[in-house]
DNA sequence: AACTATTTATAAGA
DNA sequence: TTCTTATAAATAGTT
């Protein structure tokens, strides 16, 4: 829908990728209003900018449906920065130590409380370890999966490579020197 | 987009409310795709047809996992302490409002300080924001510079694999039919 | 940000 | 349902 008709690829230059970024997101979540208020259903769009800005439509009837599948994905609220390593930057360190005083402070805070939102808080802490340790063995597992692929090929590609000098030299010898007698070699 | 213009309205008519569902769907689902294609970005698409039925779409940066773009997503909503409007899980909806009332709490404790500290936990929220979406993109990266590398090993091993062939047919056809004439070939 | 030549989506009809 | 087609809507390149 333009001058022209645009291959179904990344559009390489920055800017116009920018400007079609801007409309084809605005085109998306109209037609996604559209589409909810002429059927009435449920829809939701988001849309993450390469550069990590967040765009979002959800059309009002649908914050009992879509938030039900956004309740299957729980995730931290608390970044609780225990596995964090950060020790070079001086100044991320400095956040660091800050962020930790915090939570400190949170810890001791929930201390005055009946206790549950303390055991709310350390519940989120565990589950996201769990998640986070469950996801950190599943990417060295892929990892490990495609190196191990990638060996695979690499050794095939060079004993493909050896097998071919050999067959070229052999007919490089049969070409210069024919055989007087045939299938000598058979 | 057709032989008369529509009012922007419920549809009342069942039977053409099925069917520009179903059309105008696979239209928004299409215009996803090309706009994460075309711009480079992750799309997530959820639509709940009025029974209940869940169509969804995910560009395939985003690994063509919906949950990604919603873990990403609602990650963002709780970092930033927006108000969410989960009302449907219960379990969620505790952990979340003890989630929020800390995040108060650590809102009030920051009053009681200069500032700096209310400063610096903003400053870590934001941080960390930048560095999970740096870390994302470069892994996304990584993972295409990975597919890349093996299809091209894989495309060599392929063409070894035919010349090896070519060569095997040669060789044993020159072991078949000895030349008469030395170097004819050269 | 507007404009407009084209392409694309789609409402109604077959 | 699926296809066709007239028309509305979106948008690529231009200014």
């Amino acid at each position: 829908m333009g001058r022209r008709k645009l291959e179904m690829k990344r559009i390489e230059d920055k800017s116009s990728r920018l400007v079609t970024f801007s409309k084809r997101r605005s085109g998306l979540v109209k037609k996604a209003r559209h589409l909810s208020v002429l059927c009435d259903v449920d829809v939701a769009v988001i849309v993450f900018s390469a550069r990590g800005k967040l765009y979002e439509f959800a059309s009002s009837s649908a914050n009992y449906s879509v938030e039900h599948v956004l309740s299957r994905y729980k995730r931290r609220c608390l970044d609780a920065g225990e596995t964090t390593t950060i020790r070079d930057d001086e100044d991320l360190c400095k956040r660091f130590l800050t962020c930790e005083e915090l939570l400190q402070k949170v810890d001791r805070l929930a201390e005055f409380t009946d206790g549950a939102e303390e055991r709310s808080l350390n519940e989120m802490i565990q589950l996201e370890q769990e998640l986070d340790d469950a996801l950190l063995q599943t990417r060295l597992r892929k990892t490990q999966l495609i190196m191990d692929y990638m060996s695979t090929l690499k050794e095939k590609g060079k004993k493909l490579s050896e097998e071919k000098d050999a067959l070229e030299k052999q007919v490089s010898f049969l070409l210069r020197f024919p055989l007087k007698t045939p299938n000598c070699f058979s």
